[in-house]
DNA sequence: ATTTAATATTGTAATATTGCAATATTACTT
DNA sequence: AAGTAATATTGCAATATTACAATATTAAAT
C-alpha cells in the first residue's frame, strides 16, 4: 500500500483533510501569510522572504492553488498572487465547524 | 534533501503546520470525530467503525497523541480515548487566529 | 532579434507517510 | 499457569512529499 484510502471516508472528511493538509507545512503557512499581508506579492518576493529555492516555492504555490485558495493577476512578467476570499471563508467555515462539533460532542 | 526545513520558520508557523498536518488525513479526522462522539471509545471500536487494519489505526492514534489532543483511561484490557479539551481549544484558537489574520489582511 | 526577468516544469535524491502482516506486550480470565 | 483480548511495535513495501539543479516558457526591455 502507501496511498491514502480516500474512498472509505465521507466527502466532508476528505475535504477537511485536504484543506488542513494544504496548510500543514510551515512554508505554505508562511506563503499564505505573506500573500495576505502584501499586495502585489509574486513568486520572487516569496523566494527572497522565505529562503527556499524558487522551484520549491513554485511547487508549494501549486499545492495551495490546487485547493482554489489563490487568485492570480498577470502584470507584464510578474504573476501576482492574492487570496481568494470566498475559498478562504469556505475553508475556514469547514474547519471551524469541525472544531465546534468536536468540542460540543466531547463534553456532553 | 526531502526533509522539511523547520528552522527557517517561526515557532508559530511550525505550530500551525503541525496541528493542521495532524488533522490532514481523513482517517485522523474520522478518529477525532468518533472519539468526540462516543464515550469509551477504544482502538478496536475505531478499527471496526473505520475499516482500516488495527496497526494502521494504532499508528494514526499515535500521530494524534503526539500533539497532545488525546487523553487515555485504562479500564482492564481496554484503553479508552477521549479528547483533551484544553489542547483542542489551543489548537482551535491557533488555527482560527491564522484564518482571522489572513482574512483581515487580505482585504485591506 | 537578443537579452533579461519571472515563473513553471522536469528530473532526481532524500525523506516521510500510509498501510498491513507478524509479533510483542499487557492485563484480565479461567 | 495457560488462554484470551486489546493494543502497541516492528518490519516492510508502496506511495507521497520535500527540496533543488537544470531547463523550458513567457513577456517585457534593449
Amino acid at each position: 500500500m502507501g496511498f491514502t484510502k480516500n474512498h472509505i471516508f465521507s466527502d466532508q472528511q476528505n475535504q477537511i483533510a485536504n484543506f488542513t493538509k494544504m496548510i500543514g507545512h510551515p512554508a505554505r503557512v508562511s506563503i499564505i501569510q505573506h500573500i495576505s499581508q502584501n499586495k502585489n506579492c509574486n513568486c520572487n518576493n516569496l523566494v527572497k522572504a522565505i529562503g527556499l529555492a524558487q522551484p520549491t516555492i513554485s511547487q508549494h504555490l501549486a499545492e495551495i492553488r490546487k485547493t482554489g485558495l489563490l487568485k492570480q493577476t498577470i502584470k507584464g512578467k510578474n504573476l501576482f498572487y492574492s487570496i481568494n476570499e470566498e475559498k478562504l471563508n469556505e475553508c475556514r467555515r469547514l474547519i471551524n465547524d469541525f472544531f465546534v462539533k468536536t468540542q460540543v460532542n466531547c463534553c456532553k
